[in-house]
Order: C-alpha cells, then structure tokens, then sequence
DNA sequence: TGTACATCAGTGAACGCGCGTTCACTGATGTAC
DNA sequence: TGTACATCAGTGAACGCGCGTTCACTGATGTAC
C-alpha cells in the first residue's frame, strides 16, 4: 500500500476515499453520536493518515450533513413509490409498512444515524436532517391534497396530516430499529402496530371535519 | 469555600453537591450530547475537583440514568391531569396541548435531554427513558380502556393508540422545543397543528374498528 | 459538657493517552507542447 | 511518443491540550462514652 493504491484516475481514486470515510463514520456512528466519533477513529478505519481527512470534509459535522444526504436523498423515491401505490387503503398501508421495515433492514446504520441525529448535538446536523423531513411533508402533502378525502381541507390541514404522516413514518423506523436490536418488541409486531395506527389515522382523515381554507373560527359545525 | 462551604449536616450538604452536578451536566447538555460532556465540565461548573464527581457517580452515563428519572418520573403527574380532564374532547386536546406547551417551556433542558438521549449514543440512558414512556403508554391505555370509544377493543389494539398519543406528545414536545429555539415555526403554530392532529387521532379512535380480543384475522365486516 | 475516635465529602497532584490541527513534504496523475 | 512542468491526494511528524481515573490526604461532621 504505496502512496495511490492502484494507477487510476485521480477524481475517481478521490471519490472512492471520501466514500470510505462515509462509510466508516457509519460504521462508528452505530454505537456512538456524531458529536463523539472522532476524527482520527475514522482515518484510522479508512488507513488513511489523519490529515488526509481534511481533503474532503472541513471537520466531523461537514461529514454528517453529507451523510444525512446519502441517507435521506435515496429516500425520497421510496417515499414516491409508496403514495404511488393505489391498491385499496388496505393493501395501501400493508405495503407502505412493508416497505419501511426492508428499507430499515437493509440500511439499518443511515436511519440509526437519522433518528439519532434529528435531535443530536450537532447544529448544522438537524438543520440538514429538518430540511429533508420537511421536504418529505411536502412531497406527501402534495399527494394528499389530491385524495377526495382531503376536499374542502386547508393547505394547513393537509400539512398537518402530511406530518402526522411523516412523524409515524419516523417513529415505525425507530420501532424496526429497536426490534432489530433486540431492544423492544420484535419486528412483527412493531409492523402490526404501525399498520393499525396508520388505519386509525385513515380513518381520521375521512372523518375529520375541515375548518376551512381561512384557517379561522368559522367552520366546526357538520352533517355526519 | 474553604472544605465545606457551610457548617451543615452532612447528608443535606452531600445532597446539594449531587444536585449541583446534575444541574451542571443538564446546563451543558443544552447545545451538547450527553456523549461530549466531559466529567471534568460539570466540576468546574460545580466548583469541585474532578475526583470528587466519583462520590456521586460512577461516570457520566450513570449521571445521565439518574437525569431522566429527573425528567420523566415527575410528568407522570402531568399525564394524570391531562388524563382526569373530563370536559368535552374538544376542551380535552386543548388542555393537553396547553400543559404540554407550559411544561415545555418551564422544563425545556430537561425536555430537550429526553428528546436528544432517547435514541443517543449512551445504551443505558436509552434504555431508561424506554422503560419510562412504556410507563406512560400503560397509564394512557388503562384510561383509554374506560373510554366508550375502545368498547370491543382488544389490549394490543388499546395500547397501539396509547403509544400512537405518547409518540404524538414526544413529537410535540419536539416541535415546541424547535419554536423556543427559533427553529421550525413559532409555538402557535405548532400547537394548532398538534390540536388538529390529536382531533383527527380521536376521530380515528372513534371510527376504527376493533378486530376483537383476539387479534385474529375473524373481524372487519361490520355495520357502519 | 468534654474527649477520643470514626466517617467520608471533597482535595490536589500526578499519570498516560488520544485528540484536532498545522505544516512542509512526496510522488503519482494530468496537461501542454 | 517524449519531455517539462503543474496539480493535489495523501504523508508523517510535531504541537499543545484537556481528558478520565488513581491515590494518599485533610479536616469538618458525627458518634460513643
């Protein structure tokens, strides 16, 4: 392990190193917050000396806000596959849950992150982890506001049913997580729970009586 | 501040120095995670040497167990109020809303430790404020199965809507946290937003169908 | 009330350690001619 | 194709620093008689 490890081009060789790094981060960030992995732990993983860190990231929280793209960037097209799904209410809820236990399974270490960093100690973190929930209420409010259950509801009520929806979607996450630890119930039943909640919650959103785009005191009165 | 400040018994004194501590480590704990604060921050908060932290824990993890039995044992109080509101369910989400935002902004540091340290990097702080909102999801479900509305509802479906409300509140928390940071919207806000979803969640409640006590597959054909 | 002894919260010095950051450097890759 | 020069990812040594933990200690508080 000479100076460049093979004769390749120099972006490429770059770009392989700074994904190592990511990775490695990862990697000590499943037992620890962001704030206490340290910079040498990851260089030392990589077996790169610590000074070759700073060719890619200003310092340990420039790394995280890359790796909270790399987590959460990808999961912007799970999101879309999931309220593209029109099959029954039913079969719309058994699949969304479906969905969010293979991809917690199969990227365990990037929502661990996600989760423990969405309140963690590092600013620049949760302002980065904030924007992109923030886009995922969006992009679900946006579908929402298309549902013939949502007629005559504010752009304020679908935003906050965009974020109950959003919020779940978080707390079913960290419910697979726990479940894959061992910490908490098994992964089964944290699925069954989910699925009931999210069809109590659909259930709302036929049933719940908008106050109107004004947002005011004026509605409240009904026909049910 | 010769070697006691004050001629006073000696378990009261002892008692003071702890407290000292813990409010110290909470102090720091403001902008950092559990994880980085250092021992040796929370004495020269204090204004002990070092060595003298050990009269009063093992280490920091131990310090952050005893944290959240600051936090969280004294809301239980907080829950039973909320929950012995008998006003109609309207009065009910505003009230809750209401001394959740009052408890928020008088608790905020401890609010914001649970938030933060609820996935964070220290196992036994996790797991202690686990064993603490598992706590508060019985007490919602021993009430919630008094309310007609969980009539033929079996335990597992009770307590799914317990912890449906308990995530709800820790959300909540969550997103007044934010407002008195000056991230995220303002404090108005995100209590109607809460109120809204905490209607819709009734609603649900209201509307959802139980599958029956034993969880099987039998139920769901009905009579609406 | 007075004396002798036990307890133990807090001291302060010392330890070895790993940290983040800086710096001038090296040598393979890339480019211009 | 060959030569001269520029670029820049990664090196390795050095720095000052604050960390957690240990230890024998001190002296005020508490207790027994």
């Amino acid at each position: 392990m000479s100076h460049t490890p093979q004769a390749r081009n120099r972006q490429a060789q770059k770009e392989k190193t700074r994904q190592a790094l990511l990775a490695a981060a990862l990697h000590h960030l499943e037992d620890q917050s962001l704030s206490s992995v340290g910079l040498r732990e990851v260089t030392r993983t990589v077996g790169i000396a610590p000074a070759g860190f700073y060719r890619h990231f200003r310092d340990m929280s420039d790394l995280g806000v890359a790796l909270v793209e790399e987590a959460l960037g990808g999961l912007h097209a799970l999101v879309r596959d999931i309220l593209a799904t029109a099959d029954g209410p039913e079969q719309r809820i058994t699949h969304t849950v479906q969905l969010l236990a293979e991809h917690v399974r199969d990227h365990a270490p990037h929502i661990r992150f996600v989760a423990r960093e969405q309140h963690g100690g590092v600013r620049a973190v949760r302002t980065a982890i904030a924007a992109q929930l923030d886009l995922f209420a969006r992009e679900v409010a946006d579908t929402l506001r298309g549902d013939a259950a949502s007629d005559g509801w504010s752009d304020d009520e679908v935003r906050m049913l965009a974020e109950l929806y959003v919020d779940h979607m978080l707390t079913t996450a960290s419910a697979f997580l726990s479940a894959a630890e061992g910490e908490g119930r098994d992964a089964e039943e944290a699925a069954r729970t989910a699925r009931r909640q999210l069809e109590l919650i659909n259930l709302g959103h036929r049933h719940y009586r908008p106050e109107g785009p004004t947002g005011g005191a004026a509605g409240q009165a009904g026909s049910d």
